[in-house]
DNA sequence: CGGCGCCTTGAGGCTGATCAAGGAACGTGG
DNA sequence: CCACGTTCCTTGATCAGCCTCAAGGCGCCG
């Protein structure tokens, strides 16, 4: 086994040891490739199993009646996908490609049997799910309560810690990767109101914009009207029980 | 030990060992009691507890810059409270009692060892958690993406499966046990609004109100016009591990 | 070269916010 | 037992943030 994209995440978190990263890497079956657009998982497909992101971004999202979309999560390597297959028969969301994706599949039930060998393990998975759960009542928050050009800050803060994370030389300029459709999507905004937004933010110079590319000009000013907060800091496992 | 809050909520769900059972009440050092109004959590408090609700309702929120409140989840008898401490430091959200409530504190290492010994209980956890979690993207997507009156009545249907799942026999008549405000706060509106698509919704005879209570007057067409998914069908456990 | 995806910008309209005022129900203290 | 404060509900008038519709531009790919 070469290496596990499941250990790789959970070992940036905590050490692992040689007996639980060789069970995570039992779970996982094979890869699957995707372009820009195509869906891993449909909303209500029947489903059991897990995905992995290896490489590549994407996001998950859900289609109302008369056709809009509300974007529930972008997803970076590393993450899990689909984790909601852990309590229900059919997917709650579609998951599709922003770009060119590499995924590796988890079956289900031999991740099941890593956690009964390892119930560390499972601790940790409750942990990242606490994650994603606070970075989902943020955008709750941010929606339900703050003004567009809040929401759309706080989404590009957002994506930026998110790609700093796997390269922290990553400074103030980035590459987004989403359309300004998806933008809106995502905060409940149209694109054309992202678009104002984005200009009047260039206006007010807080960010600059060049392509698809963004440089935030004036973090601490951005962070302030956005009220945005990165849930990758203040982590404490210290709980979890000791590695079997 | 007289019976556990945590056991008996999960063994709605599977059928736990008398060893399962003896591990979680041991996780239960205490309990609290608190008045409407009054605060279990509040955000950034350093924590190091869980809590389960045993008696009446609880909501949780984050406040604002601005003083405006985002209500992010309703709490009901066995619900767990506070998961978040499993993966944060700090709170990342304010737990208040709506009416009188009993609470029984859950300590957070103890609850680790319960999972150590026990997997099964942290994989049930996890799954636990992501019924949470899609709870919280469906109100993301209601918040996002609907109307005011959707977003109402979806809360509405939500209120009522919750306390229905408390009593089977709750049919269409029920105590909401929240303000308008709180109705507000919980679907991004503000109360004076609440109030209109609340009339309108009368007017329309999709529901009738007297005094805090509510009938359901057409619950396939309210269902319709809220998008609203009942999250506790569907749950499909079959991953789980077996009771060590 | 034509089509398509994405971005941009303007004009006008609607949903829901804000501001304001009053009423009903209830608990509390004089 | 009544006066009063408080909380919550209700309704009207006005306002504004964001949406809708529309049109055009740029860059890329077939």
């Amino acid at each position: 086994m070469p290496d596990s994209c499941l250990a790789k995440r959970f070992g940036e978190l905590i050490a692992l040891t040689p007996h639980e990263v060789a069970a995570l890497a039992r779970s996982e079956t094979r890869e699957v490739r995707l372009r820009r657009g195509a869906s891993l998982v449909r909303e209500n497909d029947r489903i059991s199993d897990l995905f992995i992101l290896k490489h590549g971004a994407m996001m998950s999202y859900v289609l109302l009646a008369d056709g809009s979309r509300q974007i529930l999560r972008f997803l970076f390597p590393g993450d899990l996908i689909g984790v909601s297959a852990l309590a229900y028969a059919a997917a709650t969301e579609t998951v599709a490609a922003l770009g060119e994706c590499e995924i590796t599949v988890l079956d289900r039930a031999l991740l099941g049997e890593a956690i009964a060998v390892h119930p560390r393990l499972g601790a940790l998975m409750i942990a990242l799910g606490q994650l994603d759960q606070v970075v989902a009542t943020d955008r709750l928050a941010a929606v339900g309560r703050t003004s567009a050009k809040a929401r759309v800050v706080a989404l590009l803060l957002h994506l930026r810690d998110r790609q700093r994370r796997l390269d922290p030389a990553l400074g103030a300029s980035f590459v987004a990767g989403v359309t300004q459709e998806e933008i809106g999507d995502a905060t409940g905004l149209t694109a054309v109101h992202v678009n104002r937004m984005l200009r009047q933010l260039e206006e007010e110079a807080l960010i600059t914009r060049e392509g698809g590319r963004i440089t935030l000009l004036d973090e601490s000013r951005l962070a302030r009207v956005s009220a945005y907060v990165n849930r990758f800091m203040g982590l404490d496992l210290g709980w979890l029980p000791p590695a079997r």
